[in-house]
DNA sequence: TGAAAGTCAATATC
DNA sequence: GATATTGACTTTCA
């Protein structure tokens, strides 16, 4: 990536953008807010990203959608030539960004990048002439092989190749790609609801049960814990009004840093985090959607697990500070949620469906249900000791 | 050292 | 053909 900076398509190109003008929101960004220009500035984009006042990602990737929408542009051109990534990762990123406290250096970098192309007057024009030419190129290429009688694409890209990489000379064969058919989809599930941190043994036996490899089993569950983070970071901006985090309701000066990130579900602090969220407004019964897809259905189909996804995602993963996830991010609450309506309420006071409608019984329920949380967390800790297999609440 | 973050690239879907 | 999804892999971080 460093090479790929020195010879960013994207320094260059900023270095014709305008100075910056001053920041009137005195360093939280807003979409259009500009940035120091690597051109001008001498600055590395690292450095740029480094310096970067907190950026709205969701209305950046908003406007980006936008623009590229417009102006009849695609994600593969803007991602190879803006931001140095693949279709697949532009279009991963613009339909789930995560906010700016969540990401690290690295993950803020293709934010910085489409801000300072946001902020670029010509921005579009020179994409579409990277288009034309890109167009121009292909169409010399179709002719010159049409002329030959070979294909014009997957000269080397073809599926017989690992990663598009190989000439035809140094042939490897590709490992084939695993698809996981539904059934395997719904029993990695419905495990992940059971235990979304599997012991090394439930992962043996998963695997053999599955006839899978362990890897994928292992790469499954990395991945579906990530994703589902992930799909909790859009609702809780949407649920914070639509807008990006910088936006009212949803103000990312209130938010932990990334030192305070772990996903701590830890009751106490719980207890602190939601009182910040309260505050802001932000319901807590609407990201329940967020599992709709993944785990809603695979927790009826398990009878109701006491390790919801989120929860254990949250207890798992060490102490929060006031600013941790939990309360910031969302996912304690998220969790407390899950856990506070779904079979964990049985054994509760907490009200198994339903959003308390009275500010104070919604308070009262997130306490509780942040001391079963703490509860379960202390719980699955000891167990995990132990033969987690064995698990019982 | 294990989990999370970030990304690629094959494949599915629109 | 463009975009979305997802299994696999590498890097980062606590």
């Amino acid at each position: 990536n460093i090479l790929f900076f020195q010879s960013d398509p994207l320094t260059s190109q900023t270095s014709s953008l305008k100075p910056p003008s001053d920041d009137p929101s005195g360093g939280e960004s807003q979409p259009g807010t500009p940035l120091p220009l690597p051109g001008h500035s001498g600055l590395s984009i690292q450095e740029m990203v480094a310096m970067s006042p907190e950026l709205d990602t969701y209305a950046i990737t908003k406007k980006v959608k936008e623009v590229l929408t417009d102006n009849n542009l695609g994600q593969r051109l803007f991602g190879e030539t803006i931001l140095g990534l693949t279709q697949g990762s532009v279009s991963d990123l613009l339909a789930r960004p995560k906010p700016w406290h969540k990401l690290s250096l690295k993950g803020r970098e293709p934010f910085v990048r489409m801000q300072l192309w946001l902020q670029d007057p010509h921005s579009v024009e020179k994409l579409m002439d990277m288009k034309r030419l890109e167009k121009k190129a292909y169409m010399k290429r179709r002719l010159s092989s049409l002329s030959d009688g070979h294909s014009v694409d997957g000269a080397l890209v073809g599926p017989d190749y690992i990663q598009g990489s190989q000439s035809p000379g140094q042939q490897h064969l590709k490992k084939p790609r695993v698809v996981l058919g539904p059934e395997e989809k719904e029993a990695l599930k419905r495990a992940y609801q059971q235990k979304p941190y599997p012991s090394p043994k439930t992962i043996e036996e998963l695997a053999s049960q599955l006839n899978l490899k362990t890897s994928t089993v292992i790469n499954w569950f990395h991945n579906y814990r990530s994703r589902i983070r992930r799909e909790l970071f859009i609702e809780e901006i949407q649920a914070a009004g639509g807008v990006g985090p910088g936006s009212e309701g949803g103000s990312p000066s209130l938010r932990g840093s990334k030192s305070g990130e772990g996903d701590s579900c830890d009751g106490t602090e719980s207890e602190g985090t939601m009182e910040t969220r309260q505050g802001l407004g932000i319901g807590l019964e609407d990201h329940r959607g967020a599992f709709k897809d993944h785990d809603m259905e695979a927790e009826s189909e398990a009878g109701g697990s006491n390790n919801s996804p989120a929860q254990t995602d949250c207890t798992t993963s060490g102490l929060g500070g006031p600013g941790s996830s939990c309360g910031q991010g969302g996912l304690g609450l998220f969790s407390l949620t899950e856990a506070s309506s779904s079979s964990s309420a049985s054994s509760t006071n907490i009200p198994a469906s339903g959003p308390a409608r009275n500010p104070r019984d919604n308070n009262l329920r997130k306490k509780k249900a942040a001391n079963l949380n703490n509860i379960i967390h202390r719980l699955e800790k000891a167990a995990s000791k132990e033969d987690p297999s064995e698990w019982e609440f």
